[in-house]
DNA sequence: CACGGAGTTCAGAAATTTCTGAAACTTCTA
DNA sequence: TAGAAGTTTCAGAAATTTCTGAACTCCGTG
């Protein structure tokens, strides 16, 4: 199923796998589920580690490692971005801000940066609002998402909150 | 730079130097600049066509295509963001919706079917949330973003407005 | 209606990524 | 300290993806 989440086929799963299995599962049972060999075993569930996706646990009087993946599919998924954009987007907007640190030579090199700094802007800006957004526990991120088309309607609202301040506002309306 | 974006290097090539060039750029130009063969950018550029992020433009009384990025950034964001939605995101919906029709057989044929709704319904809000937020114009989403961490505090106004309804807020603090 | 420039197609070559088996390593136990 | 059970590593094999050259189509022109 969807393997463009950055990761690759067997590595995906091996993820599905562990997340619609009710128990722990070690190497072993996954090689014969998955019908793949040991190492790739091995090194997929070492990936899946890196990514800080899956969970390792024991049973007593065994030597064997068993994985599992978290319950809360919401955290599965805030994992995955954070990961994502530690790996993607945080190399990108470095390279980006070295390459406005130079001086642009010429008419057609000024015109890239100005459109490389639009660029930069915009990922930044996304970056930021996702820095805040995740902090939020998921109860109110669910709320926020239901609010849907509503949100609208209260970002005008908040047009007045943000802008007059702290003073009241008179209605919920908004303009526009 | 960033090529996970979805497409391949050479796409993204090829895309990187149209969105830095001043001017709309033929099929030979950018052979030349890149160095690659003119059929991989026919075909590279026949895939920027089909995901929608290339513009097509003529000079008069020449036969080429000239090809450019659009101006606006968000504006290639969002083409972005619905094409890989579409490519990847409503197919997976489809298929686990066709999953979760079988019965479940047995018990962890059901547990995995919990889990498979839960996924599912995550999906599912987060589309139905971009649905609502794509609506917006740039310029409110631009605010939206901007609201950042006073998102929270706009969030317990806001279980007011819609819980109250229409009648007016008392003050822009909320609880918590 | 043959020619030439522009664009396209596609089979195979090249490059890249992924997977495997065999050997090496680690721990624990007897 | 030998060995059993589990895990890891890694060089090369296999699979997949990407790229290319050569042939082809499609116009408009002289």
């Amino acid at each position: 199923m969807g393997s463009r989440w950055g990761i690759n086929r067997t590595v995906g799963q091996i993820y599905a796998l562990l997340y619609v299995s009710p128990k722990p599962l070690c190497a072993d049972e996954i090689v014969e589920a998955l019908g793949i060999s040991r190492s790739n075993v091995s090194m997929s569930l070492r990936e899946l580690q890196a990514w800080r996706l899956v969970l390792l646990s024991h049973k007593p009087g065994d030597r064997r490692e068993f994985f599992s993946a978290p319950d809360d599919v919401w955290q599965i998924l805030r994992t995955l971005i954070e990961e994502r954009k530690k790996r993607e987007i945080d190399p990108t907007l470095s390279v980006l801000r070295e390459i406005l640190m130079q001086d642009p030579q010429g008419e057609s090199e000024r015109f890239a940066q100005r459109r490389m700094t639009e660029m930069h802007g915009l990922i930044e800006q996304l970056t930021t609002w996702y820095d805040d957004v995740k902090q939020l526990d998921t109860q109110r991120l669910a709320t926020l998402l239901g609010l849907g088309s509503r949100i609208s309607r209260l970002l005008d609202a908040s047009d007045k909150i943000v802008s007059v301040g702290r003073r009241k506002t008179k209605d919920g309306k908004g303009r526009v």
